[in-house]
DNA sequence: GCCAACGTTGGC
DNA sequence: GCCAACGTTGGC
């Protein structure tokens, strides 16, 4: 799950202890949290635009998809006014479970072996979330020592 | 700030 | 349904 971390960083949701994540506005992503993101499940939390961008630590879905109300309300940053009760988008909540010591940067995932085929290094990929093979979770999760 | 690689919109 | 224009993402 990415996020800039200038809007919600690795430390916020520490701080938070957990959040839903509200304002995904690409159909995709939606649909990814709808079937296959469940309660239990880690994730990956990467930081784009960052210093540098990377995965900055680790992540638990602690409730599955539910809708996203901040789309229905004008008010929020990721109001949308096509949005529609019966065809909501929806977020997930995410639990905090560690900080790498040490930000595993993009550079570092392009370099390691075993990760060429992680999607969030594959040319135009731009979902702000996106499945993770277990292989390459466990290799990020080495390499960031947490 | 640049720009590639998208996704979305809307005229036709 | 096609596709040009536009908006967004995100690395650099």
């Amino acid at each position: 799950m990415k996020s800039e971390p200038e809007s919600y960083s690795i430390d916020d949701l520490k701080r938070d202890r957990k959040t839903w994540w509200t304002g995904v506005r690409n159909y995709q992503a939606r649909n990814f949290m709808r079937d296959d993101m469940k309660a239990g499940h880690a994730v990956l939390f990467y930081h784009s635009s960052g210093d540098p961008s990377g995965v900055a630590g680790l992540a638990r879905i602690s409730r599955g998809a539910q809708a996203d109300e901040s789309a229905l309300d004008p008010d929020d940053d990721h109001y949308d006014p096509k949005a529609l009760k019966e065809n909501p988008w929806l977020a997930v909540e995410v639990q905090f479970v560690a900080k790498f010591p040490k930000v595993v940067s993009l550079a570092e995932l392009k370099a390691t072996d075993g990760l060429s085929e992680m999607l969030v290094l594959k040319r135009g990929q731009r979902l702000s979330i996106m499945p993770v093979d277990q292989g390459h979770f466990r290799i990020v999760e080495a390499l960031g020592g947490a």
